[in-house]
DNA sequence: TCGCCGCTGTCGATTAGTTGCCGGGAAAAT
DNA sequence: ATTTTCCCGGCAACTAATCGACAGCGGCGA
């Protein structure tokens, strides 16, 4: 299963159809967030960016590679500078739910950041990578003595706490349908290339990919993903997708505005 | 909708019960974290925790006030003196998510904790309280001024994070059966009292609470409790809950420890 | 003491979503 | 070039869960 995760985008995205350091996040309610997180250390002096990344080490991985496991000791965290990491979770009964692929800026290996008890997620390289280390004990000492890697800390915090709260309430109060509909426009968003009959999603992504992302099991995405052909929103083509009827898709969405 | 929300707890539940401070997480895997949260002020000198509290601003609130609404104009935190605040969140169809009741000693208003842009979430008393406001400008110039502050914050914000996961995690994984089985055995832990033929749940939740809790129907609970107590896991006598048999709910929850 | 309101309990109809299985086909590995 | 892997697609049986509606009960306030 953690092999199937590891081949989670096989397609490759042209570099231009998204700036770097754009939102990796899945099921959000709130358009404006596609902004990205705030970058961490922006506020810093080069001095004390210096400072910083002089205590950590950086690693290379290849696809399919894990970074850290849940239950796994947790310690500090790690900045993304190139490649993409699939996070996720595996509940004891093996079914497994995708929080986001955070691309470059995020950090991962929260919800802690200095020496936890143990980590809440998993993260796996879904591409190629290239992160950096920061242990959580000299975190912490530099935290206290850089006022502003502790602010930013503090906003690299909230932005998971959002990302984790809009998780829940989508999981809380929509259907799969309307999950998967809400994935599908966001998509389209990140990866979204115009096309004679319609919006195609620039990146493979598997039936069982898409099942994790937003909780439901491989064979009910099969058979959304038909119902939806059926109707003409959508044509498939082998883990290809191409998107018709966007508007449908935002009604079956079933929200307001946004 | 929010006035039945308002209603919650209803019950009174003896001091002795829990200690003050103690958690208030209602779908968590993991039992330790029951202890409750790390004390945003612990760490500071009574100096600094009085210039701290020099810019708060003191409220209470009665029974079924909002303190706060989602899609509201955020502005910092409040810091929980007495009673019990239960955040939740609507969706714009109607269906609605409870995160948790939160006691004193945690903090709400998050996931930001500055001046940010909205609430994520709402906040109701659900019971008469007194809470501290610490406004988001001010609080932002204090943590850039006492490092242990934004240590504090960020522990804070670290766990509101841990919580925000589990949800989500809770959520995505597991059927609302599985849920429901959980959360009973999470209050035998919250409000459990021994009795002759099981464990009294000393907080009366109406089904359309654990509804929300749980995220299902309020139909649903009723059909699930009565299922229940036909297999003479649970007795109940209107939104009054004896848990007789731990073992089974542990087993119905379906996961591998504690 | 009466009337009201909110909560429980239940029913029937319906849909959404799961589980398990298998066969064919594309892509990747050897 | 051949084997292996894994991914789609579909099917049948089943259960979990929703929706809307309504009757009765109990507590509470007037």
């Amino acid at each position: 299963m953690l092999l199937q995760a590891a081949n989670a985008v096989r397609g490759t995205v042209p570099a231009t159809i998204r700036p770097a350091g754009s939102s990796s996040l899945l099921l959000t309610e709130n358009q404006q967030w596609i902004g990205g997180p705030p970058p961490l250390m922006d506020k810093l002096t080069p001095r004390e960016r210096e400072l910083v990344l002089k205590q950590g080490r950086r690693k290379v991985l290849n696809r399919g590679q894990t970074l850290f496991s849940q239950g796994g000791k947790h310690d500090g965290i790690w900045l993304i500078e190139s490649g993409r990491i699939r996070v996720f979770y595996i509940s004891p009964l093996g079914r497994e739910i995708t929080l986001a692929y955070w691309h470059v800026g995020n950090f991962v290996g929260g919800p802690e950041v200095f020496e936890g008890t143990v980590h809440q997620w998993s993260g796996v390289a879904s591409s190629n990578c290239s992160v950096v280390h920061l242990p959580g004990k000299e975190l912490r000492v530099l935290a206290a003595e850089i006022p502003n890697l502790a602010i930013g800390l503090i906003e690299g915090l909230t932005f998971k706490g959002k990302c984790y709260s809009a998780l829940a309430q989508m999981l809380g109060t929509r259907s799969i349908s309307q999950r998967l509909a809400h994935l599908l426009l966001h998509l389209v968003e990140l990866y979204g290339v115009k096309d004679s009959d319609g919006t195609v999603i620039a990146a493979a992504f598997t039936h069982a990919d898409i099942a994790h992302m937003v909780g439901a099991t491989r064979q009910w995405v099969t058979i959304s993903l038909k119902r939806m052909q059926e109707k003409g929103i959508v044509v498939t083509k082998r883990s290809q997708i191409v998107v018709c009827q966007t508007e449908t898709l935002e009604e079956m969405r079933g929200q307001a505005a946004d």
